[in-house]
DNA sequence: GAGTAACCGAGACGGTACGTCATGTCTTAAT
DNA sequence: ATTAAGACATGACGTACCGTCTCGGTTACTC
């Protein structure tokens, strides 16, 4: 059941934090293009292979970076685990209010812009950073479409996932085209259009 | 109306294509990332101050090669200049298809990757480049979605701009987790969602 | 007859002196463990990519600040290249008397401590860096050896090389045991020793 | 008499033969610059902590791996001790032979190179390196060269050092400029020379 | 035979330097 | 004034070693 102790000294638990802290505090302070190995390692007060050691690339870190950021954030843009009185069309409105609004909060935006970049710029490993990093938020919302297709709330003959792509790929459109601002008349708007389209005609 | 004539050797105007084509041919075999100045210059037979005197950095020249890529790219994405005699949602559909057929094609599905990297990487300049370079396709479908409001097929209560943002942003997330690849379920699946909540009652 | 001029930028033929010059400074300052590329370049206000554009390597770039310091040398430790009226045993005398003492400044022997860690370093271009960059001395020794021979003032029946070796290597090993020191005395009671041997009976 | 003994587990000494043996290899294989700690207590199969609990740098262990080379050599290279009826010429003869033979073997060419590096590298210590390395040879030529001043063969008027330092310090010329070769004609002619100059009149 | 202290291998650690590559600017000769 | 070629200062890349440290574990002496 243990772990297997490996030889050697092991790896200091600790930096690992000091690392990502500092790559989240140069990512927020010049971008994806500005974040540099070195200045993470001099910022983290770490050395370079220590780095290298732990992550491969700069869009591993950055990956990591940003999915800490999330686990650590408010917990508002998070669905709630215990089940809710409320009905679908509520909780869904209530968690992409959350979510746009979380986006507001510049670390949030420049998290979310960071890990573009990193999906972006190499579609190779696109899917695999983008994807693993953002998947908690994606299943929430997923999971909560299909709540309502379940109980006869929402329509159950369109696939939920386009829904959960145009809802966040909303969100990441504005972030690139509006100097990283999310607009709230966007936003319920959006919830006003998708949810009635969403609506069996009994509810 | 002449161009004011400078003295000395005009640029050769030729020079322009044979760069813009170079990018992208790189754009698509390395991706944002792997493509340098560099790499440019010698894949277009050009010395490097020729490019700096053409293109500020390589953000900016990604931003043109990408748009001369949709300039020249299937007219079926844009809209029809002349009025139709189509209805506005099928309009929309026809558009929407075609734009989401059309990043089926890796090269064009490169260049929209290229312009996110490019935008997401300095958020600093995220707007002039993003939006400058996707503006005629934005405005085509936020146009579209105008006349369909002012004819009373879809409802006045909502910012189109909503919508627009929605239809653009799915396919962009989708080319972002999805390895390159957007779903025509999804595709369909969107549309029928977001047509059923943009109807007006009598339509 | 002409040089042929290649396209491009020349390159500039004072960053050589500016480069050399900083070598010649940390070897003096460091010695050759403590010189490093890095250090060469910040010294002379310069790239490392000019660096090696000119040098390939450490060890070749020592070689030629080595060489340069002999050209800028004293000129005392050369031999006249007008016909002397002197023996050949006086001038072999005046030449290693000059040499000994030249290797008494600390900036000399450094100079030659270097080129002898280059060389013994990686035994593989030992011959190329070493004889090259003393050639112009090992070379004036022998032909004053040379001029005695055929005046018959030494004898003809030994290899004059062995006694150039001898000399040089004399200062060398004293160099590499007594903290970069070289004995008058020593330097004397060798010419005493050669000379008595390489005499003739009659002169 | 006894070593004090300190408390805790004793080292282990086999260790050192097998980090000595494994530092000549790589000296052999890549010179004094390709030698690194890491390198050779990966082939010795010991922690780089066993090495530095041992020798302080790359310089000493070097040292004394060289040090064990010459014990361990052929016993030619060295003198008889007990008392000779050759004179001291032959002697000489004898040894220097021995000597510049010896140094035709690449394993011990590589040695001395070594040797000289790491004396060159670092003039501070260039002289604890090189002479404690090397002063059972130096020491057996100097006490054969005043054996024969003693008995009256050789003059007395000259330090019998420099004459062995020029021995010495001839061979170390050739290793470094003749691809660690010593050619035998050089080695005779020295002898003739030098004989010829020591010698007293009467013998 | 239980402590204790130095040993051992492995390997993480903060550093320094390596040699390469790309950036954007500048210089040259030629068009 | 443009062009292609390419040198230039700058600075980041990812790797290799440095010499130190921290692990778990192993001897061998001392109580």
């Amino acid at each position: 059941m243990n772990e297997v102790r490996r030889p050697g000294r092991p790896r200091d638990a600790a930096r690992d934090e000091a690392i990502l802290d500092a790559a989240r505090e140069v990512l927020l302070r010049d971008g994806y293009a500005g974040l540099s190995m070195e200045k993470v390692a001099a910022a983290a007060g770490v050395g370079k292979p220590t780095l290298y050691r732990r992550w491969s690339s700069k869009a591993a870190l950055v990956g990591d970076a940003v999915l800490h950021s999330f686990l650590t954030a408010a917990p508002g843009i998070r669905l709630p685990g215990r089940p809710s009185t409320d009905g679908s069309a509520q909780q869904l409105t209530a968690w992409f209010r959350a979510y746009a609004t979380s986006v507001g909060d510049p670390r949030h935006a420049a998290m979310i812009l960071a890990l573009t970049a990193a999906a972006a710029e190499s579609p190779h490993d696109a899917e695999s950073l983008y994807r693993d990093h953002t998947r908690a938020q994606y299943e929430a919302v997923v999971s909560c479409l299909r709540a309502g297709v379940t109980s006869g709330e929402f329509r159950a003959d369109v696939d939920v996932e386009a829904v959960a792509d145009a809802l966040i790929g909303s969100v990441l459109y504005q972030l690139l085209t509006r100097t990283s601002s999310v607009s709230p008349h966007r936003t319920e708007d959006l919830l006003v259009v998708l949810l009635a389209g969403l609506r069996t005609p009994d509810h």
